[in-house]
DNA sequence: ATGAAAGCGCTAACAC
DNA sequence: GTGTTAGCGCTTTCAT
């Protein structure tokens, strides 16, 4: 068996009571006491049950890190830099634990973990990515949410919109400007002269979707001379792999309508779109300009380099560590929104009109 | 409160024993009985209290993953795969939740993440990435992981070289043929007639570093005619992120030994390599050939598509995943060496000098 | 500032 | 097949 408390107690000549104390902290207890049962920590070389620990306390150490899948670059990333900030290193830094669940952005895998991690009496959760906005599945996630707040766990949602909670429960959310991005990224296209301008769109019903294309669309329109008429027939619905993207320009291209840009989900899918306009014998960005979103590392490998939208993944993912575990108190208002940057790179040009009659 | 065992039991008229029977499977329960427990279970919203659970069968649904950083695809592919293998579909599959936790390659790091999952209790542990390769270190690792196999939990190394532990210990090694890759992939340039091969390798001490470097001086020296000579000076060791591979390429322009090849430590590496080199007017593959490893998805959509060494990230993360839960037996031997694959594309030519003099 | 004692919710012998 | 009964190792009032 493994060292116990009591028997760290034993060695010490203290009772478990106030190992616990040095322990955890927050009490007070004499210097010579802690020494002499910190060194007996050391030598017993202890390690607290974790198990034993979270059923009395009623909570664990355990962080729940939902994201759609870690494969992918852009929950990698935040994931990786989330946990990263759950270690504060330094001394006897009580040490938070993430737990990866893929939900593949299925709202019910979503509540299967939610529910397993609150069986875990998980310390803190945060749900990343895009949210699946149909009303059953929000009212239940909601419920959900509503139950491990109360419980006392913080839920930080990243990247999602926030969801309607009572302002006392522990819940912050950390958005990105997609919509801006999107916008501006609309308007350089604009700028550079392109008018029919394809989108192809994540997965409709998901929250980054909805925005990705309202901040496009809301551009074109501003922009005037019935440049957002073609919306219909210059979007396609796609997944978020590089494979929809490229069998969503396949089907663009088979409808016929004409296009100078595309507008793509984000930069995996987007490097689906420039293979089949490639394959398509399509230069770019000579005959089409091709624009990703997220600026994930590889935009500035690809040929040509991406234009793209950056969103600081990092920067949010430290961020909610520090929220889920109280390290920085919640915003006011609960919501804070993390600016996105419009990288402009070699995939976006002038349409060939533009070219031939300057 | 949440709803505890007890009250199901309650609900059902059943004693907790029962319960905990019908719940953890593998007991005979009477057919009704089951069913009333079932729907008790149901009516109730009963969600097993996990810490409880571990303490009481000093065991816990933890998975522990230890990756280098999963940001870096390699690691987000695999932990990937393994998390998604961990959670069987289908009804009532006893979920395991993955701890992911990112080393940074530090042993120390390692060292105190296991310590924290052995007082998790952890079912298993995952050691994936290349070990550092310090005597001191090994043995600390190796005692470390004894203890955790000796305590029931099955111990998954997976990317790395075994340890040697009693071989009646749960513990597997799951390899990747790092050094037949390298070996092929050197092979690959000599026949397109290069002769001086620069390896811009991983950082020393590291058992994936050693392992490809062997293969590809193996593959040198058994060509003969002096190829192998240059090593010492074609050699730049680096880390695994792009900038290193752009700097270690500037110091290898800079020490001016001549080269028509580089060798990347992996594909990330390359791409720094690449970036390097066409900064200094180099072009690839006419001027120079560059070669990655690992074959991450964006491999095919570099300029140019980059050649590589395809390592099964996926099915070595779903293997892991079956030998730490125990749903696949350990292989006789302990061992399992996954076959890589040398793909070809279009970063790599024949070397200036061939072209010129056919 | 420290100790004593009562659980936290579950599993696992062991009876019946 | 099902119930009884001890703990698992820790936290946390409540005393002192």
């Amino acid at each position: 068996m493994a060292v116990t408390l009591a028997e760290v107690a034993a060695h010490a000549g203290v009772s478990p009571a106030t190992v616990s104390r040095v322990l955890n902290g927050g009490y007070p207890v004499a210097g010579g006491t802690r020494t002499r049962v910190e060194q007996a920590i050391e030598s017993l070389g202890y390690i607290a049950n974790g198990p034993a620990r979270a059923l009395a306390a009623a909570t664990s150490d355990l962080v729940g890190v939902l994201v759609h899948d870690v494969a992918d670059s852009f929950f990698g990333i935040l994931a990786g830099s989330l946990q990263r900030a759950l270690a504060p290193s330094g001394p006897g830094a009580a040490r938070k634990l993430a737990v990866v669940c893929n939900t593949e952005g299925a709202p019910e895998t979503e509540l299967a973990y939610l529910a397993l991690l609150e069986g875990q009496r998980a310390g803190g959760i945060v749900l990343t990515g895009g949210a699946v906005e149909e009303p059953e599945h929000t009212s239940a996630l909601t419920a959900r949410i509503a139950r491990t707040a109360a419980s006392g766990a913080p839920v930080v949602l990243c990247g999602r919109p926030p969801l309607p909670l009572p302002a006392h429960l522990p819940v912050a959310t950390v958005m990105f400007d997609d919509h801006g991005g999107a916008f501006r990224l609309a308007q350089h296209l604009l700028a550079l002269g392109h008018r029919r301008i394809a989108s192809i769109a994540g997965p409709p019903g998901l929250s980054t979707t909805r925005e990705r294309l309202d901040g496009h669309r809301t551009a074109l329109r501003q922009h005037g001379h019935g440049v957002a008429d073609s919306c219909a027939a210059l979007t396609v619905h796609a997944g978020f792999e590089r494979a929809a993207g490229y069998d969503a320009t396949r089907e663009l291209l088979r409808r016929g309508a004409p296009f100078t840009a595309v507008a793509a989900a984000n930069d995996t899918v987007a490097t689906g779109v420039v293979a089949a306009l490639r394959d398509a014998g399509i230069r770019i960005p000579e005959d089409v300009s091709v624009a990703g979103f997220d600026d994930l590392p590889f935009c500035g490998d690809t040929a040509p380099a991406l234009t793209t939208v950056r969103v600081p993944l990092r920067e949010a993912g430290t961020l909610a560590a520090h929220l889920v575990t109280g390290r920085r108190p919640l915003p006011p208002g609960g919501i804070t929104t993390l600016p996105t940057e419009l990288m402009v790179r070699g995939s976006t040009a002038p349409p060939p009109d533009e070219r031939s009659s300057p």
